[in-house]
DNA sequence: GCAATAAATGCACTTCCGTTGCATAATTAG
DNA sequence: CTAATTATGCAACGGAAGTGCATTTATTGC
């Protein structure tokens, strides 16, 4: 378990036992995770410190943040080696309509799109929404 | 001006005189609505009425409702002919991060993205972040 | 035209989620 | 050990979406 402070000493956020917690939550979740989610599984800890522990994760590069369309801000555990700045990093999301889970689609990038004289694109975010595959049957 | 109320007629939702005007501010503006805009433009107006006329809009395929990522709900008028339902109707939007102004790009559907197995997609949501062409100086 | 009915509007209030200020506790640096 | 920095706890705020219900306005059947 020393692997989790590395992880985050590596990305310079103090591994405080909080952080690790949520560390260890977000790891072993498959799907995004609401502050609310977190806040569900942590009920005896403050909200503002979830809060702020994502926030942190989030500048630092920790997690990336999820929006999927459903107006909750969601994160994920960034890939080792994660470069959420850079364009050609950006990949897809999938938010399922039955259980209305979202999870991140890392080998799908979002296509490159020609745009119209004079627009510059510098951010892209690609939500697609539908039956996952728990929720499919298959 | 009875275009206006002849469309509004035809999409079954009742001329009223709120109605049109609103219904005019959308048409003449090139760019995405909040409620909020709405509301600033028609300060002597109901909130309420505003908000359940941008519904009753989106209800009757009036407008489509755009997710820019601002986490502010917006409105653009459909194009005639427009089927927002449809997936192949689906066109991207551009934020600037400039101006915070969204457009529609209705010229520019959504690629089609191949998912994995047991995904099934039945809507799909691009927005492109960066400079609009008034911002980019061009 | 008039009463009965339906629809639109106005007003108040709520809920949800994200966010901030500031005091206290814990950690780190000198 | 002390001072400075950082994290946490608690309380409160704010924006935006949404709802319940009374009232006004429009529509329909007669
Ligand atoms: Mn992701
Ligand atoms: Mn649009
Ligand atoms: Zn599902
Ligand atoms: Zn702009």
């Amino acid at each position: 378990m020393k692997e989790i402070e590395k992880t985050l000493e590596n990305k310079s956020v103090r591994p405080t036992a909080m952080r690790i917690l949520i560390y260890k939550y977000l790891a072993e979740k498959e799907v995004a995770i609401s502050l609310t989610d977190i806040e569900t599984a942590f009920a005896k800890a403050e909200r503002t410190t979830l809060y702020r522990t994502l926030k942190t994760f989030e500048d630092k590069g920790v997690v990336h943040q999820i929006d999927d369309g459903t107006g909750i801000q969601k994160y994920a555990l960034c890939e080792p080696g994660c470069n959420c700045d850079l364009e050609q990093d950006l990949h897809l999301h999938f938010h399922c309509n039955n259980c209305d889970e979202t999870v991140c689609l890392t080998e799908h990038k979002i296509p490159h799109i020609n745009l119209p004289e004079g627009y510059i694109a510098e951010d892209a975010n690609l939500v697609l929404k539908g039956i996952c595959e728990k929720c499919s049957g298959q």
